[in-house]
DNA sequence: AAAGCGGGGTC
DNA sequence: GACCCAGCTTT
């Protein structure tokens, strides 16, 4: 079965100036958060579904009370739910509680207690949607895998003239493409970490600080033909798979 | 495509 | 009071 797809394809200057200038500014400026110490795909899970519509300051003092009561997802998938969710509920968005626990169980009797190492695997578990599978097979495996939450959306939407809260399914696959098509190399941990710092520190949803943006040059939102510049910046292909 | 889930913070 | 936060599931 084959089917057709559209890719990005980025302007390669444009391309250059974003992650060189991302790059160079994440290892002066990035942020030194709990999960970025660890590679263990369950230590990733958890904070990723924590993080989940939270901020970082909320969610650091429960993911370190999380990981100390359940060290292991074994430890997880043994707990009672009434103690996990003592731990979670209190964040909002209660169902999460739930899912850590599921997922732990499934892990343990479905996939021999080995954290599945793919996409489609990673998705088929309850509340691992496309963001939370990218983050762990980029955080914890070291994949060249994209990820777009709320900032790389937001960075992207803005240095690429889309019109980043368009619901569409057009405009999401845009998005997802430009952010596949911008990760380098082998180097996927780093960039995407880069990418949510340099949205949640100087691409902000309010008040940008556009004034200290390492990649304001290149970027868009400052262009002086704003309408022409998509176009220009980010062509989209066939592709056959 | 839009609603629902939610406590906590900012302006 | 409106908006935002490392989203996902259901309708």
């Amino acid at each position: 079965m084959k089917r057709i797809k559209y890719h990005a394809v980025v302007d390669s200057g444009l391309l250059d100036i974003f992650q060189t200038g991302i790059q160079r500014w994440y290892r002066q400026e990035g942020r030194d958060l709990p999960w970025r110490h660890t590679t263990d795909p369950y230590h990733i899970l958890v904070s990723e579904i924590l993080l989940h519509q939270t901020t970082v300051k909320t969610v650091e003092p429960v993911y370190r009370r999380f990981l100390e009561r359940f060290p292991t997802v074994t430890d997880l998938a043994n707990a009672s739910l009434t103690e996990v969710k003592t731990i979670t509920d209190p964040l909002g968005y209660k169902i999460r509680g739930q899912w850590l626990h599921q997922i732990a169980q499934a892990v343990v009797s479905q996939f021999s207690g080995v954290f599945p190492r793919t996409l489609e695997e990673l998705l088929s578990l309850p509340g691992i949607g496309r963001y939370t599978a990218g983050a762990i097979m980029s955080f914890a495996f070291g994949y060249d895998a994209p990820i777009l939450d709320t900032n790389v959306n937001r960075l992207i939407g803005r240095y690429f003239a889309i019109d980043y809260k368009d619901s569409s399914a057009e405009t999401k696959h845009q998005l997802w493409s430009i952010a596949e098509a911008i990760v380098p190399s082998g180097q996927a941990r780093e960039f995407n970490n880069a990418l949510m710092d340099m949205g949640a520190m100087i691409c902000t949803a309010r008040k940008p600080k556009c004034l200290i943006c390492p990649v304001a040059v290149g970027c868009a939102m400052l262009a002086e033909q704003p309408t022409r510049a998509a176009e220009e910046r980010v062509q989209y292909r066939l592709r056959t798979e």
